[in-house]
DNA sequence: AATGAATGAGAATTCATTCAT
DNA sequence: AATGAATGAATTCTCATTCAT
């Protein structure tokens, strides 16, 4: 989906695709502290202990590296969704589904500084919603998935409804443990899976389509 | 930090307040258009049929826009509340509690074009985010109030996480009608409430403290 | 044929018409004595005592700059040949209508120091190339004028050939005043006639069409 | 200034003057193409199949390409007007004479694609001009000491004049092929002749010192 | 008070040149 | 010698803010 590759040059060797990794570290940081648009690229160099020459050696423009960043953490979500649900875990009971999906969530945006801006954070600008918008699609897609396995009653539009409200609510409710409200981490975890819980239940609470 | 008006001048006579009023609206406009940091003040001063010189009569800079705005959209939400929540709403069914909450956030929202951007739209920017606060908190505090006359037995912490997540819940749904979701504005208010419902029932289901 | 504006603003007062010819006069200067790529926005901006902002509030980029320059040559030069160049100059000994087309030329030259990178010497760049070409256009057409009036036997194609080559030759010989070949100004001048006269004199040498 | 070689490390093996010799190929076309200044070194090593450090290991910088290129061309004109340009020639018919100098010239100008930018190309930059100066003085002592045999009652200062202006002539009418005129090559280089002939008749017409 | 021209610091991006491998 | 990654000064252009009129 991404079809041109954001990288004007393709680092074959070692140290190429570490400095790679160093600026994308950098800029992943920069735009969790300031946003996309203060982060200057001379900054992120800097903090990439690189030249700025040197970052737009790999990326074209600003943007580019938003959308390399967001490309990195779709493939890194992707594996991570891989490893953890698969065909058994859809008839899983609901409050172990909802572990199955929340849990590497929960723990993917804490171990990624620059994940929740991009992912969670809503859509300031063009840019980020650009990138932001295939990460989202990824998720709604394996939900939809999952949802379309556990209950295959709903039409593909009953479906949607629910898929998209509950990924939202995810979006929305994993990013408070950040601010004020004196709310720990797992307690919001808690609290987001048993929302969904009573949400979800009416329609796939059973451990599958048996009743 | 926001103690300061952030009014340079206040206006005494109407034509001062209604170009204020002007600039506001202007900016609220482009807000929504093309974010905080890509309206440039001239544009704002042009769409109000000013000059940027006069804006900058009336605001020390850029940020303090958007800190009126914000402080515009909290007095208009609190009078809307103010109208519509009182002592007996909190003793409504919760269907119709929260449709006390939720519709007059929704009309408002979809009245105001730029509340979305501040409200509703995630913490891009550091000025964005302290804007947005007093709104927030001020939406809390009103949450937590009827939830706290309308479930007593609430410690003050249970309290916070359901008012909490209820609001963010909210904030995060409402904008959903603006994306491709393919969902109508109705249904994403039908579901939201419906989603609060499941929620909370267990702890204020009933019309007030009798059981 | 410029058919854009380019310029940002329209100046409709005094003062910024006049901010406006300083800048071109400093770009004239500039691009004279380093060249069109070499000379800096803000080099211009500071030898017409302004700031690039100004610059830029005139001028939407470097290379309109270069267009409205040549722009402003072009109307200057039409001006000078509306005054010289009558329907009884047509008619002119020969000798005397070269001095009437190479005489404000070379005037025209030497008062302007923009003018010759411009319009004499080749375009080493794209930008330069375009520039030039409305104005040489315009002496061109000029000179067709002249010589079909001058000499009507011509056909379309011969003529074709004789105005180029005269322009060509004009162009080049000009400027060498300011080569190291320790040639007068005047000297240039006189030759460059004599020249043009033995070229021509065999199709258009006679007052006129007569014999 | 030019004094000092520009070479860095004098090739002394094949294979050394063989990546001189591509890189200054790769450099004429590039040249040619988008101009000196547009052309990047590391374009210029690419075209040349090279890297830029190979490139700086003959070249101290970019100047010293154009320098080294004018060189090259200044060899094989000095070559080829050594073949054509004997004592005989001196004495032919002047429109064979003609044909002995400018026929050279044109073919070369049309087998070598950077020579034009180079030789012809008024001076739009500092380099370009100075890198042309030792060509143009090279054609202009050959010429001269053409003209010198043949009219050898012109005093220098005159014959000054007289070659001056024919090789500005040259210069500037030879390009002309490619420009939107319409007019052939052949055409072009006819007349060119042509108007040196008229030009140069009175004074070295006839077969030389006689008449 | 109102205007909008003027300012210039700051941002993105390029490219000649260097230097570690 | 060859390579090409790395560097960072320099350039174009923007836009928040000021200030003369």
């Amino acid at each position: 989906m991404i079809e041109e590759t954001p990288l004007r040059r393709i680092p074959q060797q070692d140290r190429g695709q570490r400095r790679v990794d160093k600026i994308l570290d950098a800029a992943a940081q920069m735009f969790a502290e300031v946003g996309y648009e203060a982060a200057t690229t001379n900054a992120i160099a800097a903090r990439a202990n690189t030249s700025v020459g040197s970052l737009y050696q790999f990326f074209p423009n600003k943007e580019a590296i938003l959308q390399m960043l967001a490309a990195r953490y779709l493939d890194q979500l992707r594996a991570l969704y891989d490893q953890v649900l698969t065909a058994e875990t859809t008839q899983l009971p609901l409050p172990m589904l909802l572990d199955s999906i929340i849990d590497p969530l929960a723990e993917f945006k804490a171990a990624q500084p620059g994940f929740e801006p991009i992912f969670f954070g809503a859509h300031a600008s063009a840019s980020l919603a650009a990138a932001a918008e295939e990460l989202h699609q990824t998720v709604i897609r394996r939900v939809d998935a999952i949802f379309a396995a556990r209950a295959p009653a709903l039409t593909a539009s009953q479906r949607n409804l629910y898929v998209t409200i509950s990924v939202a609510v995810v979006e929305a409710l994993l990013p408070l443990s950040e601010s004020a409200a004196e709310l720990s981490r797992a307690q919001i975890i808690a609290e987001t899976k048993r929302l969904l819980l009573v949400y979800l239940e009416p329609v796939m609470g059973f451990g599958g389509e048996d009743g």
